[in-house]
DNA sequence: CATGAATGAGCGTTCATTCAT
DNA sequence: GATGAATGAACGCTCATTCAT
């Protein structure tokens, strides 16, 4: 192949170009997977730029041609989280053919629960709330919270309609409702990662049972039945 | 008084003296003051030293003639919240004579979240979690939330002997019900910054109107009474 | 004694600008005391003004009320301790009833070291070389060990005269001398700091015997007698 | 070489790399070199990092790519100096074949005071006493002497079972060598680094016949010989 | 005279980011 | 594209000295 003009359109180039171009998703992969393990080690305002080119075999310089800075990789990493996770959640069928809706919104839980222990990872870091992140990962993680509640806030609304919700303050309910849900979440990512040896987290570790528990305590509060 | 002698027990020295200490005392407070504002805005880590004598304006050797460092003024910070925040609660009476005991948690409640919400700008770091501290401070704060969970633990437990509190799992009903109380501040503590101008917050400026739907979320759930 | 005139020559207040006066020599002494301590245990540089006030009991500006600068004081401490020590040094006197020059010599060694122990704390700090002063102080040192070379090499000098010293290089052989005498003393300084529990700096207790030993060195070296 | 493959096992990058080695090994030693010149003008505790860097003409960071602290840096400067010196002494044999040990003892001497003087930056440091280093700094140059003074102390034991030393306590005589030693070295760095122009120095620039004077004093002293 | 609160330059060290190779 | 040496602002903290009371 002499005399390789500077363009070569459709030809071998662009085989190469190709493989160019997976070889450098796959960079781009294995470092965002390094930073997620120093993340969820460390949280991400002590995990330093040092830790993850240390953990992704790395030059220094690499790890910016691929990410502009560590707020971008970060915000990459919890953009992924969060699509993931809004993923898991269907919206529940009304229709006389459909689950009850009780049966829907358990199962939403329940996938919501075990999506979020698959990446514990980055969800360690997420679901922990505090002022940890620039502000514009702050934004972004705020933002996906907000739209959790909102989806709440309509379950509610939706459920008060059809009368199987009886009558509260929707934004407080939804509010309480999502911290509840997110403490339960750094529990069992606790317990998840103490492995075997947590005695204390040992009721966290029965991912269904969580969920459910946590379901019922949301519709039926721990009152014991009047009457 | 003729023939001063050199000493001058309870005479003009004692008001120097008693003067000197409380300008200490208000300069102690003044950067306490300003720290709080620093963390309020910033939270622990993003806080620098630099931050707060700037914002106390003071020079960098003085903030140390008061505080031994920056951990040991956060650490002061937390304390005097923590203390005054377990003040609150009231141990419930079951005596014939007593409140219903739901009336007694209501206040409980009530005045828990009154007294968190009189520091919001300590309780704006304490009550949103976070990898944000010190180990030590970190320790502080940890055993406090555990304390709390565990007068939940035994409030329920008591309360399923008594027949006022059905079947559930403790450990996750406290940790849950812990959560939503905190995210629960959390927002009331964004309302109350915010200001008038707020409309999302709206809900959360009523501090009792909170407190009563919380507890009866806590204690009843959502769902609406079957039958 | 009403309309008190601004003066009192000779009258009560000379009484009291006495006492005063004593009052502030004792003060002074006071400080230099504690700062002797303090040098001790630390040396010159790791010794802090604080330390210095917090074993003097004084406050802060006090201490610039009698020294114009740490560096000052111990320049006070330097002059004190290198007069006692010259104040030791007798000259060799060659007349027919004088003791023989060696026993004279003898007589110097002994009286010098003894002294030098006596003011061990000033002397653990001016004997150890090392450039642990400011340059005033430095100075003061460096200038006090030339005279005592001087000394040395005018005695030497004298001592071929009397053809009772051997052909040397004065220059050398004084300068070694003196280095050789102050590591002595480091080390018998030392011994008496450490007490009676270490084994180490046994030979170095006693103080005549080694005096005697040091001069015995000088005068004659290690080689065994020929012949 | 056509059809480079990905890798390049000793080719071009090695000599890329190589070079890379040797302009990092180059910049260490001009950090190494700037070091020696500022601790040799201020002493160790006087030198700052600032002082290091501006000699260097690096910026502040780059000086912790190449020492973990200040106290490395010196660390090494030690380390390196004391090996170099303690290279220089040989056994001193008593074999029928081998030079009288007088002689082996002279050239010993000589050895060590040339060395020396050829680190003069590094020697000037460590051959002054002083409390002026970090504790484990302390402990190396500490531990360097110590064994010096033990070697002196052997070498006094084997020369009075050989009757070639005459009685005396080993202790004192070989701490009082070591130290006039020391006193010598010192003068004669002084006089090296004042170059032409200190005649109070003249004495010690004639490395070899201070050597030889030094050891001469050692053996007979200055007393002339009786009889 | 005595006080001790206040000062601010200085310390050794870290780390996200840049850039010549 | 990959490298890693270089950068320098920023960090938390110390301490000799000053000065209003």
């Amino acid at each position: 192949m002499p005399f390789v003009s500077e363009e070569d359109p459709g030809g071998a180039l662009d085989g190469r170009a190709a493989r160019a171009e997976r070889r450098r998703a796959e960079r781009r992969e294995a470092i965002l997977e390094a930073a997620k393990a120093v993340f969820r080690d460390k949280g991400y305002h002590q995990a330093s730029v040092h830790d993850i080119i240390d953990q992704a075999r790395i030059a220094r310089g690499t790890f910016y041609l691929y990410f502009s800075s560590k707020q971008d990789l970060f915000g990459e990493l919890v953009a992924e989280f969060l699509s993931q996770v809004r993923g898991q959640v269907r919206r529940i069928e009304l229709g006389p053919d459909a689950d009850p809706p009780r049966t829907q919104l358990r199962n939403n839980v329940r996938r919501v629960v075990t999506s979020v222990l698959e990446h514990d990872a980055i969800a360690s870091i997420i679901v922990r709330d505090g002022r940890g992140y620039d502000d514009e990962s702050r934004a972004q993680v705020d933002g996906f919270f907000a739209s959790v509640q909102q989806l709440m806030r309509d379950a509610i609304n939706v459920g008060q309609g059809l009368g199987l919700v009886g009558p509260c303050d929707v934004n407080v309910v939804s509010v309480v409702a999502l911290g509840g849900l997110r403490s339960a979440l750094v529990r069992m990512l606790d317990a998840q990662a103490a492995g075997a040896s947590d005695p204390d987290g040992e009721s966290f570790k029965q991912t269904a049972a969580v969920a459910d528990e946590l379901l019922d305590f949301f519709l039926r509060g721990v009152a014991a039945p009047s009457g």
